[in-house]
DNA sequence: CTTAGTTGGGAAAAGGTTTTCTCTTACAGA
DNA sequence: TCTGTAAGAGAAAACCTTTTCCCAACTAAG
């Protein structure tokens, strides 16, 4: 057996309670107790038995606490996200919150497949994790799995939720506002918004945030602009808006300001209003929206961007998860958090008059 | 105490193999041996055995199991990358290796944090990890952890190795050669190369074969240009190459090819040389780095771009892993995985003459 | 001197599974 | 009828830790 002959590392074993009580001339049991400051013993049995696990290197095996604590300290996260840009920070969000706590994390991408995302639902449920964060890569959207009546709870974050289960999602319809609101505050007149396709819906969500704030300011009510999450569209949306035959009826009047449903699509608008020789946030005002900070900086000038908090969001929902493995409970629903605008440079200032 | 009057979800006991047993009418070790195929008894036991755990719906605890294998069919997965656009793919390859042999993957985000890097090691260690890869965003830096002499393998992939680890990177040089290689043979004559800061070892790695190849070519060796991984990096750099004064010694002559060392800078240069009237790919060529899609395809016209393949790198990582862990031997040393170039069309057919 | 209480520590069960060993029964062969 | 063997199934140990219960010894009170 020449394969036997290679040279193959060779682990320690790991030092048990049962080394450490031996060393310390103990049984397991009073070394158990020295080690978690439980039951009675002198003070000099107790240290001499942490200083013989000190020296040995002891640390407790996790398998064994959970397997009689009936309690893991490890919860499943589930994606279908993979290359996301959204679902990065809302894991890393969701993440810190768990590991501060102690918790670890089994990221599981289930892709789109039904079979797969079954497949490890129920290998977390045999590792026995205390709960279950359901994430994706987009808001109105099924993960390809079934969550319901699982016998941990379960958090559903940037995805679609279940009836009856406990979701956070990001305030589109708020986040849209405060754009538009924006672009009112600054005096900016014929605000038009160049958005994605109507398969999504948090198109309808910003598009109904937009007309409301307009009509709020008594401005007029353009419809959106529907097309693609792509720098392309937005170059393609500017050349509608702006390179059409004038209208004498109020209508068709140039746009001053251009409210964009991602950074690219911003981009792309930022772009092709640069190409046409219109000024930038001069002659029209434009904000977009993910905060994708690798593109919004970017930007020529840096753009404007509603940022939708998914850090902040998934740590909310991890540290909701963790209460409701604590016992406590959680009204179901779905809870909106809010957006923030990052204010940069192509949005401008106030208007004169 | 009006907080216990809350509903309080009440999760169902699992049920466990002395259930199945007690159902069946069997013991508990006849039952194990009836659903794993082990040991020796009646067919009709054996299915009657398995027909109840089934209708029980049993699962085996995997804690119990691992405890007992000193497996746990986990691994650790350690990173101080949120944010990346290496790193996605990269942990999507080793994620997708691991899974599709049954193995689950801890994330850990060590951020650059010594202290939090050794607490996600020891919590690895201590849940009983297989095995550990460690992951970074920088292939010359090393994770702020020490995983020399654990008590498990370890695997490092696109980030800085001990001495004496197993690690995959991408080989760098052997992706720039790629591209400076296929300008050659489409018959660019002077090619520039616009890069990222000296500060990072590959951006040496990759200037090397692009000096080599161009004197293995017999072309003028002009110096790489050094500066950010930004778009604004390549405007300037168009600017610095295109814009000065034209000098006689043959030295100073325009351009007809751009090797970049990333897709931004990339985009960069594309979109400043638009603005100077020089077409793409028609006087000038552009090749970038990382092949980054979202840019690559979103530039005008379409960027060729050398990809790292960091999705198979990971998965070879992960299999590499998985056979360490299985017992396997494998020489310490850095394996450099190949590059490949994706052509779109930024960098033009061959030339005339 | 007895009783009660306290103190220091150990034995054992529990958690759920796997595996080795042992035991019982049945059956074939002598 | 007795012996040997094989099949079928159970008991128990093992994995490692925590926790409950118990015991022995000692002290203090009556």
């Amino acid at each position: 057996m020449a394969a036997d002959d290679q040279p193959v590392p060779v682990f320690p074993k790991p030092v048990t309670l049962r080394d450490v009580a031996a060393a310390a001339g103990v049984s397991v049991a009073t070394a158990s107790k020295a080690l978690n400051s439980q039951g009675r013993m002198t003070a000099e049995t107790r240290e001499r038995i942490r200083e013989t696990a000190r020296s040995l290197g002891f640390r407790p095996n996790s398998l064994a606490q959970s397997l009689l604590r009936r309690r893991s300290f490890t919860v499943g996260l589930l994606t279908n996200d993979t290359y996301g840009r959204f679902s990065l920070p809302l894991m890393s969000g969701i993440s810190d919150a768990l590991v501060d706590n102690g918790v670890s994390v089994f990221l599981c991408n289930v892709e789109e497949d039904p079979r797969l995302g079954q497949l490890h639902v129920e290998a977390m449920l045999d590792k026995r994790v205390d709960g279950i964060i359901a994430t994706g890569k987009r808001i109105d959207r099924h993960l390809p799995v079934d969550l319901s009546d699982l016998r941990v709870p379960v958090i559903y974050a940037f995805t679609q939720p279940d009836p009856d289960a406990v979701a956070f999602v990001s305030d589109d319809a708020g986040g849209a506002r405060l754009a538009v609101e924006h672009f009112c505050g600054l005096g900016r007149k014929r605000i038009a918004h160049v958005t994605g396709p109507a398969s999504f819906a948090v198109v309808h969500d910003r598009a109904q945030a937009y007309r409301d704030v307009l009509t709020e300011n008594g401005l007029p009510a353009a419809e959106p602009l529907l097309g693609a999450w792509s720098e392309a569209w937005g170059h393609e949306a500017v050349a509608r808006l702006f390179d059409g035959p004038r209208r004498q009826d109020g209508k068709g009047e140039r746009p001053d300001a251009v409210f964009c449903g991602n950074d690219q699509i911003a981009r792309g608008v930022i772009d092709a209003l640069r190409e046409r020789g219109l000024s930038v946030p001069g002659d029209v005002g434009v904000i977009g929206f993910d905060n994708w900070e690798i593109v919004a900086e970017a930007t020529r000038p840096p753009l404007t961007s509603v940022d939708m908090n998914l850090a902040a969001l998934g740590r909310e929902a991890g540290l909701t998860l963790l209460s409701l493995v604590g016992g406590q409970p959680a009204a179901p629903g779905i809870r909106k958090l809010p957006c923030r605008l990052v204010v940069r440079q192509s949005c401008g200032h106030p208007m004169d008059g």
